[in-house]
DNA sequence: GTCGAAGTAGAACGAATGTTATACAACGTT
DNA sequence: AACGTTGTATAACATTCGTTCTACTTCGAC
């Protein structure tokens, strides 16, 4: 066993650098050479780790769903908080959450005419919004359907002025986009 | 003056050609080839109605935008009901309104590093939301600065249905989408 | 009927892309 | 110390893209 080399590692490495090139330029952007050069890296190497360019790409959005279900760290706190800090994960309120916002909005629209991206997409929300239904259970808001009702209700409200946030920046500061999200809890 | 052809006609097939495209593949199927081909024309004629491609696509999305504009026909009713018309202009519920949200997608997407674009989205969406907040107002919901807050959380919500229903329309069909935009009009 | 501008088609070109192949460097094993 | 596997870099390949160019058609003006 020759020259020691964390795979994963490196695969997160080259992930990231083609989220960080799709979050900036598009997924057009993301071609092998602009990755493999973002990662420092070559072509040969990015071949090494990738099959090819769809393995690439389908590992990098499930790498960002991965990196935003890990961002729901929540214990030790009520379960109104703990809702409250889930929603507040969607919304791009800061560098890294807007980065995760523009990979999904870029494979939102890759997904259109690719199934396997669709369903994963589709997949991923679905579990989201299980999730947040079932902090909406805990928060003692809603039960059983009407809860799945409620969260759909919430993860539109935040999407929505995610989508409004990511393009009109001005418009909607942070503070802005946390008001709005206390405005919702409220009701 | 020889052959008359009415250029603006030949342009809005070729647009609409491209949406098409975009909507059914994504925007990286929208070449120039296969924009042509999907118009029943040649690349020829494809650059002789376009200075390039960026134009080609600059006017695709405007055409789009212009076109959910021109939808938004409220005469002879109450202001309720223009509000709720507008609002319900922006679900996609039909084939035709599911196009124009892809096409928005995509172009949301394409505006990463494409500031003309992100402008162009930017205006857009804030003449759309000048609207709502006047028929707010209208409507006797809100006055002043409340209206356009309004107009913003009920975008935010339509917007955020909107966003889930594209990519899981089994757990979306329109009945479901036209409650929940009652549901919020109820609030 | 002839001419010229507008429309259309198709080929051709350079640039860029995904992919494959080849050569070299690094390190554990024997 | 020699070898084989892994990692890395670079070059080459065929394909596809946007764009440009050229030839042909169509129609009104004279």
């Amino acid at each position: 066993m020759p020259k020691f080399v964390d795979v994963e590692e490196r695969r997160v490495e080259l992930t990231d650098a083609a989220a960080r090139l799709i979050a900036r330029a598009g997924i057009g952007a993301a071609t092998m050479r602009e990755v493999a050069a973002e990662a420092g890296l070559s072509t040969g190497s990015l071949t090494h780790y990738f099959a090819d360019k769809r393995e690439l790409l389908l590992c990098t959005f499930q790498a960002s769903l991965s990196g935003r279900r890990s961002q729901r760290s929540t214990r030790g706190q009520d379960a109104a908080s703990q809702l409250r800090a889930t929603l507040e994960g969607a919304l791009p309120v800061d560098d890294d959450r807007r980065r995760h916002w523009m990979v999904t909005v870029a494979f939102c629209a890759q997904a259109a005419g690719d199934d396997e991206l669709a369903d994963a997409q589709r997949d991923a929300y679905r579990e989201f919004r299980g999730h947040v239904a079932r902090q909406v259970e805990r928060a003692g808001i809603a039960d059983g359907d009407r809860a799945v009702v409620v969260a759909e209700r919430f993860i539109a409200a935040v999407d929505g002025v995610a989508i409004q946030a990511l393009f009109d920046p001005e418009s909607w500061p942070a503070e802005r986009q946390l008001a709005a999200l206390d405005d919702l809890l409220r009701a």
